[in-house]
DNA sequence: CAACAGGATACGT
DNA sequence: ACGTATCCTGTTG
């Protein structure tokens, strides 16, 4: 990393195919350079580019099709973007990085199904490394660069140094290295699964960033954790009570419903509906109803 | 009147 | 089958 006339920039993450980037790009693109975001904050992530170079992102052949989020379909897309844009615009640095890591997860999910890999490096064979490589030869355009590293499994990929890599690709070892170093921490970010984990003590990025991905539908108490968790976003509409037994309250009960039915793509969400799916939790010991019983109140059985 | 409780059913995965 | 989404009747503060 940090070789001379490379950088690392957020915008390489998105994915090559020119064609999806809609309209949004014109919404990311710019706030993303004006922050500087020249590496995200997420172990492991570095996006390599090559100065003044054209986006190799925009690659004209296609192999994959346009891999759009549900998040992002036509009736809520409008939306979508404008909250993107409203985000880039006057959050925090770590709202933009949890962005773009959600769209390399993305990304990342996309090119498992094409190729039919595993997510995880170290579970890939010989066979899986090559796919590997002429996809990513493909994404970044590089020139042969699936002939190195013939007859390593990813096992033995991911033993390897940056050197190592240099090694066997003089040019391109430091990217191919900081590319598979991505597929990693994305793997080792799946590998503690969301529930109850212990992991999410780590903070908010990691829900963040889990909650941008969406291989797995997530759940409303997962959703409802994460608006908590962004009290400087969300307090207006839900914050706790008592963090540390899990108490909550949910202080403006449309609002809250409103967002839960964007996330779901579920326009005619209402918190009549959003309370009876937490009710569905009573049951189950996810959430329950505080000791003393108030209005807008609940508590979550298991607290972070 | 809005929140609450919980049954019944539909729906997407 | 699971996790809601939807609709509903009835209760409570």
């Amino acid at each position: 990393m940090g070789s001379p006339g490379c950088e690392y920039s957020a915008l390489y993450i998105r994915h090559p195919q020119a064609d999806t980037w809609g309209d949004e790009v014109e919404d990311i693109k710019p706030p993303c350079s004006l922050l500087g975001l020249t590496e995200i904050s997420w172990p492991g992530v570095y996006l390599p580019r090559c100065d003044k170079e054209e986006n190799p992102w925009e690659t004209p052949a296609s192999t994959a099709p346009p891999s759009r989020t549900p998040e992002l379909n036509p009736s809520t897309s409008s939306q979508a973007s404008a909250d993107m844009e409203a985000q880039v615009e006057e959050c925090p640095l770590e709202q933009v990085q949890t962005m773009v890591v959600g769209e390399v997860l993305k990304d990342i999910d996309t090119a498992c199904k094409l190729l039919n890999i595993a997510a995880d490096p170290l579970d890939w064979s010989c066979v899986h490394v090559q796919k590997w490589l002429l996809w990513t030869e493909h994404m970044y355009r590089l020139p042969q660069v699936s002939t190195v590293f013939q007859g390593q499994a990813g096992k033995d990929l991911c033993s390897m140094t940056e050197a190592d890599f240099r090694q066997h690709s003089w040019q391109f070892g430091d990217m191919l290295y900081a590319h598979l170093d991505i597929w990693r921490s994305a793997a080792a970010m799946k590998e503690c699964s969301p529930p109850e984990d212990d992991e999410s003590a780590k903070g908010d990025s990691w829900s963040d960033m889990m909650s941008n991905y969406p291989s797995q539908p997530i759940h409303l108490w997962q959703f409802l954790r994460e608006l908590l968790l962004k009290p400087h976003n969300y307090s207006c509409c839900i914050r706790w009570l008592n963090k540390e037994k899990g108490i909550f309250k949910i202080e403006d009960s449309a609002h809250v419903a409103r967002l839960w039915g964007i996330r779901k793509n579920r326009p005619a969400m209402n918190y009549d509906k959003l309370s009876r799916s937490i009710r569905q939790y009573y049951k189950k010991g996810i959430i329950r109803k505080p000791d003393v019983s108030r209005r807008l109140v609940y508590q979550f059985v298991k607290p972070v």
